[in-house]
DNA sequence: AGACGTACCTGACCGC
DNA sequence: TGCGGTCAGGTACGTC
């Protein structure tokens, strides 16, 4: 799923939901996702009074009075609110946590997400190691960061240690708004093409959180609706339909780029 | 350094 | 109806 504005619209619906309340209980249904729970995990939260719910990269990350509580949704994951009276328990709901007379259940068929409680989450590596947020780095910075490598322009964005928060959808549709091929070496994009990519990454991303996301299969809200971002979608799941640049009269294109579709126009972004 | 394959999982969909 | 193949918003390995 869950690139950086599902993210972001999930840690929205949970803030005002879990800022300054105590977690109750919290039930584990299984005692692993991707990776193990810790051996304290359970007992790290269960009582903890929340600070915040924020987002970094991919990542939710719940301070409470004395950990943090670090969660991913991987390619399938989503939290749900329920009134306690309406809650049932749903297959691969595999984290339950109760604040007052709520019940948030994190569900993942796949268990491709992740959950951990670190004493601070600066310590966490994948957090430690991530590369800046697309909202907040400078245009120089951008730039620097693509050519330091010689990957194409999609793996280089891809990768969480350049920038955070981008994944299969959003890339492909800001190098199509870009007019720059995915297929083209980081390392020899230009100053310029750098400036209006970061530009928009940032507006294809705050469109999408402006419309809570885009749901495909899982993904869902925090109050169980869907995101709208994928009637929006200019490339992403559109091969062989028409390329919506107006002048253009080629079709979306398909091709594998390591071990991911990437959709593209051969036409309007060629090398 | 980086390309590439593999692994972790379930479920939906398609063609036969 | 069933079966096998393919694909899916992600990440972390190992190997060459």
């Amino acid at each position: 799923m869950p690139e950086l504005p599902e993210v972001e619209t999930v840690c929205r619906g949970l803030e005002p939901l879990m800022v300054g309340k105590t977690i109750k209980n919290i039930i584990l249904n299984r005692n692993r996702l991707r990776n193990d729970l810790p051996p304290m995990f359970k007992e790290c939260i269960s009582g903890q009074k929340v600070y915040s719910v924020k987002r970094r990269g991919k990542y939710i990350v719940v301070q409470l009075a004395d950990y943090a509580w670090i969660m991913h949704l991987g390619m399938s994951g989503k939290i749900s609110n329920f009134e306690k009276s309406q809650y049932i328990n749903e297959k691969h709901d595999h984290v339950v946590w109760e604040i007052d007379e709520m019940v948030f259940a994190f569900n993942d068929p796949r268990r491709f997400g992740d959950m951990t409680v670190v004493n601070n989450y600066y310590d966490y590596k994948p957090l430690k190691i991530m590369g800046p947020e697309p909202f907040e780095v400078t245009e120089e910075d951008f730039f620097e960061r693509l050519i330091s490598t010689k990957r194409p322009l999609k793996t280089a964005l891809l990768d969480q240690v350049i920038v955070a928060g981008l994944g299969n959808i959003y890339v492909c549709e800001a190098l199509w708004q870009s007019n720059l091929s995915p297929f083209k070496a980081a390392n020899t994009i230009l100053e310029k093409q750098a400036k209006m990519l970061l530009i928009n990454i940032k507006e294809v991303l705050a469109k999408a959180i402006e419309a809570g996301g885009s749901s495909l299969r899982d993904y869902k809200k925090v109050d169980n609706s869907k995101g709208s971002f994928q009637k929006y979608f200019q490339v992403y799941n559109r091969e062989g339909q028409k390329c919506l640049n107006k002048k253009c009269s080629s079709n979306v294109s398909r091709e594998n780029q390591g071990g991911r579709s990437t959709y593209f126009c051969p036409t309007c972004q060629k090398i």
